[in-house]
DNA sequence: TTTTAATGACTGACCGGTCAGTTATAAATG
DNA sequence: CATTTATAACTGACCGGTCAGTCATTAAAA
């Protein structure tokens, strides 16, 4: 019932597309403010409603953050493990390469990287946001990069090493970029495009993988 | 002034080690607050006071926190900058491998890095802590980077590599362990120790720093 | 006594959440 | 078509609680 499809460009009168809308707000103003700071009446503003309104699509501030965190959890890192489950079997070293250009891409926009700042920010105050991630990203960010090294390491193109050490490794420039410029605004970076300091990252990483040509290529 | 020997075991009267306790417990309930959240009746609790009392050392709730930004910051990069001035020169690998054992070593201890997280979370709310601390860490780590990386260059014992990168290959698996433990109680680590995660990564990145051997034959 | 350190009751502003009331739209009716 | 009825979407004033910051008062120290 009610298609009202008409999206008529001058009123109000707009049905379910309100919690996302709501929720685009809500991660502008829990960026801006941080979520204690930040004002329900602000994201009701920032979304075009009144504060009542918005009670009208969720219970509570924190369910706003909840619904947030669950939104956008988990596409970046399902993203990344299709990536390398597509790519790892015939090209490992291609596919880390890949994937540390998804994340620095993803990681150096600011609009991209709000939720996962927010999440960094909070998730101590939140053991459910915490848990959330655990299980959505990280779980999966992990699976995809150990799956990355054991197909590398099969087809000889990489050396055995410690595979929580390479998460490590992976995920730690890019939240280091994150940080320096979405954060500390440090502006330097002789490499400006994302991809470029993924691809001269990618480049000592892969060079640091490699299999010791002159030893046997044991493990460490 | 005030010498004030006498530590009256029963009762009051302590006069200026003050500022420092309420510092740490500032600390303490900033970190498991967050800025916004944490009330200074819980800190001046916190450090065996009444509310009224620490206003009679700092001016506001703001002021603590900054005063706790600016009493441990640099700390660790200045010991991070000494480290690798000394070392540097003679052994660039060796200077390295300390300042990675540094890092984790410090950021893996949740009593040390409190302040770090602290800044993490707040800082792009409060631009004044984010300008103080680019100057007084972002940048001393830089030009102790920097200075690592020459001096290895010059040896001929690194390669030449970007040195933007370089600093995000260094400090970013620090601030994923940092996070991973410390913010998201991710157990795993099959290197519980921090040097030997210190050192796992140290050799890849190591590895990875090697000059190329076909093209520029260094040494061996 | 005077001075200094500290207290805790108090104020005033702020804000999450509620709710009685107001629209805007659609459906039913004439 | 105009008119009435029903209701979904929304508003904004309000309530209750919280908390940063103040200040009159107290008590130890000098």
């Amino acid at each position: 019932m009610t298609r009202t499809t008409s999206n008529s460009p001058r009123r109000r009168r707009r049905p379910d597309a309100r919690p996302d809308e709501i929720l685009d707000a809500a991660l502008d103003i829990f960026s801006r403010d941080g979520f204690a700071a930040a004002r329900v009446e602000d994201i009701a503003a920032a979304a075009g409603l009144s504060k009542g309104a918005v009670y009208l699509y969720f219970p509570s501030k924190e369910a706003m953050l909840n619904a947030l965190v669950e939104r956008s959890a988990g596409t970046l890192a399902r993203s990344a493990d299709a990536m390398v489950a597509a790519g790892a079997p015939d090209d490992p070293e291609g596919a880390l390469r890949g994937l540390l250009r998804l994340l620095f891409g993803a990681l150096a926009d600011p609009k991209i990287s709000a939720a996962p700042r927010l999440v960094l920010a909070e998730a101590g105050r939140f053991p459910e946001i915490a848990e959330y991630y655990r299980t959505h990203v990280l779980d999966i960010a992990r699976g995809a990069i150990t799956a990355l090294h054991s197909a590398g390491v099969e087809a000889g193109k990489f050396r055995a090493v410690d595979s929580d050490a390479l998460m490590r490794l992976i995920a730690g420039p890019g939240l280091a970029h994150m940080a320096l410029t979405s954060i500390f605004a440090f502006p330097p970076a002789t490499l400006t495009e994302p991809e470029a300091m993924a691809d001269a990252i990618a480049d000592l990483l892969l060079e640091g993988l490699r299999p010791r040509p002159a030893l046997n290529a044991g493990e460490t």
